[in-house]
DNA sequence: TGTTAGCACTCCCCTTAAATGAGTGCTAAT
DNA sequence: ATTAGCACTCATTTAAGGGGAGTGCTAACA
């Protein structure tokens, strides 16, 4: 059997009005939501076809229908392809100049969750393929060192060391010179043990430091590697009584406290997001069990210097599609314009 | 009417029998509960007093018992002044030596949530009387410089800054001198216009810098002031029937989403905590109107240095007391241990 | 005077049954 | 190829009934 132009348009009118509905869509609705001008008989017919061909299907016998994942995803392609989106408004929400970008993200967060009524989450950018900026010791109290390692981007980790012997000026000066020289640029497998073997033999009696901050630099980026997640608007899951009843809602919202299985999720998009950086999952799709009934949109955003994090919009299955791969473009747009490069 | 020692008893036995069960519960089940070996009809007479007390009350005619607010609340003092719960174990929650407030304020949440099947939310410590530890201004970038900030008790703040003009290492070294000298040591509401104004004079030509730099203090101590809260185990709201309906659970989760009113409650428990820090709120007594349902147990700890945060517990009103006042009370005495002066 | 047994009564809740109605599939006519 | 008509299905709603847990009250008992 073949996807005529007419199935096309029927299944198109199903999937609209059970996006705006939430009900599931009756041959009688599409005959007269349409301009097809077909009778109810008609349509039964041709939706009949389209059940046959996995497009559709009913919740139970005589009920109306219902788009299957693969209904949806011949939607979200179609559309994906058809729409160069409008650029929404949003501009304002940039416009402040950011020095944290935990605060940005977070603000990002809520701003999506708000203007789209879905839950989102948003990773930030990973250092991975960073590199070392700038690294400063300074002695905070007695017997603490206090070590700023700045990444590329201007990610900023600090870390406390206990260090035993007393540190002087100068000679603490000399350790972040000896620091600088070698680490300054470098990013993460550039640094090897044969080049932390001549920083400790030159740093002397106290090599034990060295490695302290090597160490920390290492784990800083780890800690930057097993990503940030903000989440906002979980809440909205409510919304749709799809996803509201208990079992289902409290399984979202652990996942969405929990956010190991986000994190997966969205690093999965972000390593196979194709040219636009824009991905749908429908259902199944993600692998997410919890979510195995909403629908994800990712966006893979990048900030310069390699750094990308990725955000996601999670909603039920009837989300409207539409409106959501429009706003993450315009906030694509947004972030390109500010720090893309 | 006067509350002898037997009805205290049955009130007790009542109450008891609710945090397990949840159900209402009917005179029967009293009698064959308690060790007083009274007839339900004995009992009935009894509970029938207890509600005209306001201590318990009846769903619907011909139901079991519940007890109200002011029952729990009579429960509730009672046992906190009889018990000096025993120290849990815990005791490995807190070994590893933490760099970052954060990190442990999450893990905290996390655990106690995981410990008492209930919600939690915890704020950080706030610094508002906390002294000034260190300042450091290096220079990262052409036009960037990044100030570190210490405040007592090792939290730091990181600010990136940026300059038109180039200022040379020594230059650098001068301004961190004098800034670290003047305001070292100092809490915020020491440092007046006067010292500012001196310590620009001083500054010379790069005068912006310094107000630069005490713009930064300023915003890093208010970014600490709107304080952080931390929130962990929303999801096992829906572990209690008596707060999982779809209207309650999204009110809820929207709260502990938001975060705002869970700061101006926990804020609340922080400046009345009496003696022990300890508090209980029952329904209505937090005046957070989604929590009407719930109970709120809060802690304030102290970290060294006036810093002092806030915990708190939230469950439905049958929580179980006895077990949270004691975890709470174990934490405190593990933190008190660590961080306590 | 306090305690208990007995009984009628209340009311939630679960189950069952019937009514409703939206929607389908099929057939025959156009 | 399209449509009208009809029988049929089945989730959902509504009503009714039974069960049962629990109460309040009264009268009897120690």
């Amino acid at each position: 059997m073949e996807l005529d132009e007419r199935k096309k348009k029927i299944l198109q009118a199903v999937i609209r009005n059970y996006l705006e509905t939430g009900e599931p869509v009756g041959s009688r609705t599409i005959s007269k939501y349409t301009d097809l001008n077909l009778s109810s008989a008609t349509i039964r017919n041709e939706m009949a076809d389209l059940e046959e061909m996995g497009y559709i299907f009913q919740p139970h016998t005589s009920a109306g229908r219902i788009p299957s994942d693969k209904g949806y995803r011949l939607y979200v392609d179609a559309m994906m392809e058809e729409k160069e989106r409008e650029v929404v408004e949003m501009r304002d929400m940039l416009v402040e100049r950011q020095d944290k970008m935990e605060t940005l993200l977070k603000q990002m967060a809520r701003v999506l969750a708000q203007n789209t009524q879905y839950a989102t989450m948003i990773s930030a950018p990973q250092t991975k393929r960073s590199k070392l900026k700038f690294i400063q010791l300074s002695r905070v109290d007695a017997g603490q060192i206090l070590a700023v390692i700045v990444i590329q981007g201007n990610v900023i980790k600090n870390n406390i060391l206990s260090v035993e012997e007393e540190l002087d000026d100068e000679t603490l000066l000399k350790l972040n010179i000896l620091l600088n020289t070698y680490l300054n640029g470098l990013s993460i497998d550039e640094i090897n043990l044969a080049m932390i073997a001549v920083m400790k033999q030159q740093a002397g009696i106290h090599s034990a430091i060295v490695s302290e901050v090597i160490d920390a630099v290492a784990e800083a980026i780890r800690a930057e590697e097993d990503l940030e997640i903000y989440t906002s608007g979980t809440n909205n899951i409510f919304r749709y009584p799809e996803l509201a009843d208990q079992q289902k809602a409290s399984e979202l919202i652990n996942t969405f406290e929990e956010k190991q299985l986000l994190g997966e999720l969205l690093q999965e998009a972000h390593t196979q997001g194709e040219e636009t950086g824009i991905q749908v999952y429908i259902g199944a799709e993600t692998q997410v069990q919890s979510m195995k009934d909403c629908s994800v949109v990712t966006a893979t955003y990048e900030l310069g210097g390699g750094m990308k994090g990725t955000i996601g919009i999670v909603g039920p299955k009837r989300m409207d599609y539409d409106k959501v791969v429009g706003t993450l473009r315009a906030i694509q747009t947004q972030l390109d314009e500010l720090y893309g490069k």
